[in-house]
DNA sequence: TTTGCAAAGTTGTTTAATCAACTATTTATA
DNA sequence: TATAAATAGTTGATTAAACAACTTTGCAAA
């Protein structure tokens, strides 16, 4: 099937079915796993704004990492259940949680972003980085399109 | 944070969050909805397999949505379940299940890739073919260094 | 022939996203 | 001030992915 475009409708089902994103998340998952972090890539995504400056509302990390409000809800249950973040209600206005780093969930962060590193150079090998800064300003146009 | 491929880590974090795909998901499970279609896209993408070519073995449906055993196993219970395909146990192997199309599942396929026509269409507008080759080819580049 | 291994699917558990409905609190407005 | 609307967050239901353990069936080597 062809599109009036002149691209071929297969090469968009990759990006459809996120085989790319769905692929690296596996592998960096693996990674957390075997080096025992104990967090998921999901999870880790939540921690980079409280790394980034602690002490942050759910709202802001719900804005950070393009997740939901629900999303969010539950990854701080599951960040909260395993010591890594505690929820402090804010005194000035009561619906406002935020969410405080704890030292187990700040010590993350070097071996985390190692990883990560790490992984994304083994990803982008041989990837141009010309062709790289195509890749996100496509990804910028396709979102501008049909994001709401 | 800087990579040693000159690459900035930022612009690889809507890949492995997934923003985009989970974007696209997003706007396509909406159409789907809201033209009553019955099927997510998810399920779709076993679809496609099988409007390709019918009665194909749920292995080969593993592999042409690059889902694994589990996740196709669920799938097509939710599909049958919504009468949409059936399992026919192969008689000549008694360990494979044929899945067959019925007329609903048969029926559905004009309407869904008119859905996915136009969606990819408004979502690459804009978008260089050239642009577009590129993307596709890095995607290839990534996978090919990561995948398992 | 039996013993063992591979292949095709299924099932249980955990994590996650989506959507809608819900509570509690704050702010705006009439 | 009383009421309505907006904001922050939670909860329930459904769909899905990942991983490991499992069953059934087929095949090959000893």
């Amino acid at each position: 099937m062809e599109l009036e475009t002149g691209l071929e409708i297969k090469d968009f089902i990759s990006l459809i079915n996120g085989r790319v994103s769905a692929t690296i998340n596996r592998h960096l998952n693996r990674k957390f796993k075997g080096a025992g972090l104990g967090i998921t890539t999901e999870q880790w995504s939540v921690l980079t704004c409280l790394w980034e400056k602690d002490k942050q509302t759910q709202q802001y990390i719900c804005n950070h990492t393009f997740k939901d409000r629900a999303s969010i809800t539950r990854l701080i249950d599951i960040l909260e259940k395993n010591g890594m973040v505690i929820r402090v209600s804010d005194p000035g206005d009561r619906r406002i949680n935020l969410v405080h780093l704890t030292e187990k969930g700040a010590e993350l962060e070097e071996e985390a972003n190692t990883i990560i590193k790490d992984s994304i150079e083994l990803a982008t090998k041989d990837v141009d980085k010309k062709e790289f800064m195509i890749l996100t300003s496509v990804f910028k146009t396709i979102i501008r399109n049909i994001e709401d």
